[in-house]
DNA sequence: CATAAACCCTATATATTTTATAGGGTTTAT
DNA sequence: ATAAACCCTATAAAATATATAGGGTTTATG
């Protein structure tokens, strides 16, 4: 499941895709229409922006804004950003590798293998979606 | 990612597999051969005991087998009894549902929709990668 | 140029979940 | 009778996710 930041994250970026014509979006405005914390929220925006999803405008009259085409952020972009590892195993993650622990060898592991597989078609899945996907089915 | 309750539950199921000629399998000769605690393994094959994928025989010789075909053990099913929902969001899982707390309206909801296409798709691939794929993969 | 509004940043606290342990109970081959 | 092995429940420890706190910096505006 997805952690809530993700969630938050997602409900953010459609909120701001629906107010694309907007210059700025205040933070404030998108948490309360959420009933998310003010300062949760915050640093998910504030990661949003880091990974170049977002821009923002300090000061008075400031805030967000998609800086991206709406077609131009996966899903698999969010997940990864906020949540980490798209793979249900670190041996098989592109972004994430790790050994697993209680693995002999990796070399001839059939869940390995398995896991691999199951990578690349959920890949494809979640590439393949995006924000204008969410926003088109409003 | 699975949690390591599910990633002992794929070894121990493969390690069955590979012995299905035996008549049981002693929780510690699997503990043994990946380093997992003795008793928390204990506990997930008393899980999968319960969900009717193994069998198990008590007293002195005992042990536990496979009671299905590997081919008949799909992924899903391990996921969802020791991980739980394979959906992304509470919202669209079909065996675990619960609204999510910071949608105001689930009916229009454009990321409820497109989870929703989402967990169809990676059910697809979890229902039919199965316990018999990864032991042909070794 | 003072001021208030708004983003920026880091650290810490709380809650929840996952992982692991403990300790005994029950069954059964020998 | 005994020892080996599964069965069951409760609790402890560790890790992670969630939330809060407090101030710093920037900037439109009058």
């Amino acid at each position: 499941m997805l952690s809530k930041k993700t969630k938050y994250a997602l409900h953010a970026l459609t909120y701001l895709g629906r107010h694309k014509d907007e210059k700025t979006v205040l933070i404030q405005e998108i948490a309360e229409e959420h009933g998310i914390s003010h300062k949760f929220l915050e640093n998910i925006l504030l990661e949003l922006k880091k990974a170049g999803m977002l821009g923002s405008k300090k000061g008075k009259g400031g805030g967000y804004y998609l800086i991206k085409e709406p077609k131009d952020i996966p899903l698999s972009r969010v997940i990864r950003l906020l949540d980490g590892p798209i793979a249900l195993l670190p041996c098989v993650s592109l972004n994430y590798y790790e050994p697993c622990e209680e693995c002999k060898n990796e070399a001839v592991c059939g869940i390995n293998r398995v896991m691999i597989q199951v990578r690349d078609e959920t890949l494809k899945i979640l590439e393949n979606k995006t924000l204008e996907d969410i926003l088109k089915e409003e």
